[in-house]
DNA sequence: ACGGCCTATGTCAGTAACTGTCATCACCGT
DNA sequence: ACGGTGATGACAGTTACTGACATAGGCCGT
């Protein structure tokens, strides 16, 4: 159990700082401790030192609470595909931006590790995973149209994509992997490429 | 006399027939109708001449309701791939295997259409889609390291299965198509090769 | 300094999804 | 005839989520 570090400034406010932060924290912890559904929004709250009423103005849901972060991922992979140059294939400007996120991710290993742990635990937690990469995907095809790219190319391209990311992730956030995120995005990259190869 | 059972009434047996084949059809009706959110299990089970607790009894929650063929499909694919030639490679095997679903489906594409309609009207039921999507690419994975097949290479060959199908299926079912799904799954994997081919 | 407004939070009641438990009762085999 | 079986109903309980209203400290204009 943790506690949510007070600021004392010159002042004090109300109510102490970052509710949503200190509600997702705890919501972290007690997915861990005891698992999704062995855990009330009831009891995140209290642990946050808040009522259940306040998670649900911050949070769409139970589930939503471990994602909040997705659309800040989102955000820098459409722009950093959306800056890369012009000459790039559009498969290339998706490894761009796999590698994008892939520096947010990398250095709060310890954190994904931990959000991981909780999310393969339960249906209902991967779920929500699956629809925020599919909405990952979703923008990703509209930068590629943005770019010039036909519908259909964009779309498999963007699939294909996010494909690959899922593979690595799932690759880096093994705890016996040693290797580097990028560098199993680019070995996932080599490897669809060559099962996708016209001729053998 | 045993034969003369038969007079009387009609004979009735103690329940009405296919009581989840009933649940099935008014849930995707209401669904339909009035969209998932406005429909309730007790109004569901109403129409099929149940009980909100018999609901529960065939069907996990709310959404699985509409997924109950998924299962199907699935062993159908996995059968498809692991009876496949040995000789193909595994995106061929792949191939086949979407070929074989898609003949499932394409059988019945008002119901399919209707069905996705309500689907793609709610994102409970995406999430729950995707899901379904995602069990199918690790069986397909699992069939494809039966064959002999790499890891990484399974995981990768399947995952870009799985979304030429999506990509496919979005196409098939859209009401302004007049082109076969086999064709779309055909032409979908041919873009895949293309985006993701070494050299332009 | 005063008063009023702003806003994050609390309180409370309500709906509906889902679960556990026990009751029912036609059917079936012996 | 009789007891077991299995599908269903009845009912109470938990919890996720929502809407409406209350509260109270901080802020701002006068």
């Amino acid at each position: 159990m943790s506690v949510a570090v007070i600021n004392y400034h010159h002042r004090m406010s109300r109510w102490q700082p970052d509710a949503q932060g200190r509600l997702a924290q705890a919501a972290l912890e007690l997915y861990v401790e005891r698992g999704y559904e062995q855990t009330t929004v009831a009891e995140i709250a209290s642990r946050a030192g808040l009522t259940e009423r306040t998670f649900f103005r911050y949070f769409t849901d139970k589930r939503e609470v471990l994602f909040s972060g997705s659309r800040a991922l989102q955000e820098l992979m459409v722009s950093t595909v959306t800056d890369a140059p012009n000459s790039l294939r559009p498969i290339d400007a998706v490894a761009i931006g796999l590698e994008a996120m892939v520096s947010l991710l990398q250095e709060r290993r310890e954190h994904s590790l931990r959000r991981q742990a909780a999310i393969v635990a339960n249906v209902e937690l991967r779920e929500r995973e699956l629809i925020k990469l599919a909405a990952l995907a979703t923008s990703l095809a509209g930068a590629l149209r943005a770019r010039g790219v036909g519908d259909l190319a964009a779309n498999l391209t963007a699939e294909a994509g996010i494909a690959v990311f899922k593979i690595a992730f799932e690759r880096w956030i093994d705890p016996t992997n040693e290797r580097g995120f990028s560098e199993l995005i680019r070995e996932s990259l080599a490897e669809l490429k060559a099962v996708t190869a016209e001729r053998a």
